[in-house]
RNA sequence: GCCAGCAUAGCUCAGCUGGUAGAGCAGCUGAUUUGUAAUCAGCUGGUCGGGGGUUCGAGUCCCUCUGCUGGCUCCA
């Protein structure tokens, strides 16, 4: 007999060689028919898999994270069942559970797999899973495993399996398929009920850009059909919310062929509403002492040089910008940074004036890839939310701390209530890849650590993933649809100083040089306006919308009346149109609503008798008439 | 940059296996003067993304460039 301890403490008894399943029988009938998978001392198992010693044990469903990992994995299996019916010959790469679902990596040899193939490999895969398939695990010695592979002719498979040792080598089998796989599975294929296949897309074998190309499909399955459904129609509410949908439609932005790919020009509604958000973090930097700077959108090459940019980067980007004179070349400026280095290396600084937070709404140029652009979100020229605190190494907690309080002040503003932060830190094992001394590193992820805890953050920290010149921490933001974003980003920096040589004079009256701290709390004004579209689905906050309202005539004969009302609001700061349209009020209304103006002032004969306006609030429907000065009231209260 | 696909009027799209372009909406003009999500009628609008080729003939087939979409790689 073994023991097994259940996740509330509970511990049972059962035979040696029981399975998860086995023990879930036990326990309850419906909970059996639900299990996917199990954990077993922390590692997840086939729910089949007999288990010899004491051991703790999580039944793993569909509502557990592993558990749909699991689902997914199986379902990779199931489709590479499908395609191997349907295409004898294809080779198999890798076909891991992904966030939502799964992929597997094929090579379908000289044939070509495209979007009009999913429906079919959907269809079989039902069918093979109506055929109600156990996922058969067997451990397989390593030579047994290579010969199968060498029949079959898949390379891929034969690579994995060198990097594998003798006796740690396992085949899932089920109905026709045999993959090499480490697991683990579900029972059985009859719990997959729902499939979609989503795209194809290519992908390096082994993410390496060197190596051959190979067809990824993607997809997602459910144990029910209606889990599906709702699924599809949560991605179908993110593409009416796209931001390039909504960014034309609302006439915030365009593209033009003629003015290059992913140089967005932005249109007057979305000016209004970038200015605004601008000028909203223009104050609440000024309020923490930011001293707001600007510099040209070129500067000498050798600048990006002296900031290494140049060596790392130069060739990869919009190449230099030659002048009249001979052997002169300018860059368009791919960062901020090297000119608010000048700016501090101006004039001596004592360290009184420390921290010294130069700020900048500046332009910068970088050469993407074009597979990479996309709408606002990935763009070849965009404006950052810059600033740069030049600070003492004891300065970066309290400055941490400034920049969290601005970060979260502004993205509450924007209805990121909440957000996450990732604190990136060095790779212990690997300490030569850095520069910089351990004891100004040491004092710089304290203060990270510290202030992020300070400031009651909810933090991820990942090793290995500071930048060579100091540690990072990024804020993630979830939106309504649940998707996550990374957002703005602070970052130490023990580079640039140096290589500015940048100095001030200490208390001692020594030269000592100063840390750089970057940060963006938007990151990019074109990427956060991306993102605030998505998440509002355009319709954005009261005080930044471009258009507050729109002052809807019944008819013609009261237009001059709508007229005088727009410049008695405009004296209380209220924005908005007349729609002064020979139109019926049905299609006015029809026509605000659709562009998610949020108040609608309807008037008539009755309103322009009483100096009135009829209010009706954006998808929400008529709030009633009120005298002028009412109507400023609750506007007030709707901010 | 790589893989797969797409590009027809301002927008959304139709146009079978090649036989010199069509709808709805938008726009313009007129009528209507309207009470909470589309008033009616008429009209305009396209060298079918650019260039090259095959063909008696190309929106349709081939090549190429540009842009876009979905992936991959990258992201100071």
């Amino acid at each position: 007999m073994i023991n097994i301890t259940f996740p509330d403490g509970r511990v049972s008894q059962y035979e040696s060689g029981v399975t998860a399943m086995q023990v879930a029988s036990s326990i309850s009938e419906g909970l059996a028919r639900n299990v996917l998978s199990a954990k077993v001392n922390g590692e997840v198992w086939d729910a089949s898999r007999p288990i010899h010693h004491d051991a703790t044990l999580q039944l793993l469903t569909w509502d557990d994270k592993d558990g749909k990992a699991t689902f997914w994995h199986s379902s990779a299996h199931l489709m590479a069942e499908a395609l191997e019916a349907i295409f004898p010959g294809v080779k198999f790469g890798a076909g891991p559970p992904i966030e939502n679902g799964f992929y597997y990596d094929v090579d379908p040899g000289d044939r070509k797999l495209g979007e009009d193939d999913l429906a079919r490999i959907e269809q079989k895969m039902l069918e093979l899973a109506r055929n109600k398939s156990d996922y058969v695990r067997r451990e397989v010695p390593k030579a047994e495993a290579i010969a199968y592979f060498k029949e079959k002719g898949d390379e891929y498979k034969l690579e994995l399996l060198e990097d594998l040792e003798d006796g740690t080598i396992t085949f899932y089998e089920q109905g026709n398929f045999v993959d090499l796989c480490r697991g683990p599975h579900i029972p059985n294929t009859d719990k997959i009920k729902a499939i979609k296949l989503l795209k194809v897309g290519g992908a390096y074998w082994r993410n390496d850009e060197t190596r051959n190309q190979m067809t990824r499909i993607t997809g997602i399955t459910f144990p029910k059909q209606k889990e599906l459904d709702e699924y599809l129609h949560m991605l179908e509410e993110a593409k009416k919310r796209d931001h390039r949908k909504l960014g034309t439609e609302l006439e915030l932005f365009m593209f033009s062929e003629r003015v290059g790919a992913g140089l967005p020009i932005w249109l007057p509604k979305g000016t209004q509403l970038r200015e605004r958000l601008t000028n909203f973090l223009k104050e609440e930097q000024e309020k923490r002492g930011y001293k707001l700077v600007v510099t040209p959108h070129i500067g000498h090459k050798n600048l990006y040089v002296t900031s290494g940019h140049y060596e790392k980067y130069g060739k990869d980007s919009f190449q230099p910008i030659h002048t009249p004179r001979e052997g002169e070349e300018f860059l368009l400026k791919p960062m901020n940074c090297p000119h608010h280095c000048e700016i501090f290396a101006n004039r001596p600084r004592s360290y009184k004036e420390l921290p010294l937070r130069i700020a900048e709404f500046g332009t910068v140029y970088r050469y993407e890839q074009s597979g990479e652009l996309h709408g606002l979100s990935r763009v070849r020229g965009f404006t950052q939310d810059d600033a740069h605190i030049f600070c003492m190494p004891e300065q970066v907690k309290g400055e941490f701390l400034n920049v969290l309080d601005l970060t979260r002040t502004v993205l509450s503003k924007m209805g990121f209530a909440e957000f996450t932060a990732q604190i990136s830190l060095r790779d212990p094992n690997n300490p030569s890849k850095y520069i910089g001394s351990d004891e100004v590193w040491n004092i710089a992820e304290a203060a990270i650590i510290d202030a992020a805890k300070e400031a009651n953050l909810n933090t991820v920290t990942v090793l290995g993933e500071a930048a060579f010149y100091g540690p990072k921490l990024d804020f993630m933001v979830k939106d309504a649809l649940g998707r996550s974003w990374q957002l703005g980003t602070i970052q130490v920096d023990y580079n640039l100083p140096n290589r500015f040589e940048l100095e001030y004079i200490g208390p001692d009256n020594q030269a000592h040089r100063p840390v750089m701290i970057h940060r963006a709390p938007f990151g990019s004004m074109e990427r956060f306006i991306s993102i605030l579209i998505e998440n509002t689905a355009g319709k954005f906050p009261l005080w930044l919308t471009p258009d507050q309202y729109a002052l809807l005539p019944i008819s013609e004969r009261y237009v001059d009346y709508c007229t005088d009302i727009q410049q008695q609001l405009a004296k209380f700061d209220i924005r908005g149109f007349v729609d002064d349209r020979n139109e019926t009020i049905g299609r006015k209304i029809r026509d605000t609503e659709i562009k998610k103006v949020p108040i609608m002032l309807i008037v008539g004969e009755k309103e322009a008798e009483s100096n009135a306006v009829s209010v009706r609030l954006q998808g929400d429907g008529d709030k009633g008439s009120m005298s002028i000065e009412l109507f400023v009231e609750y506007f007030k209260s709707l901010l």
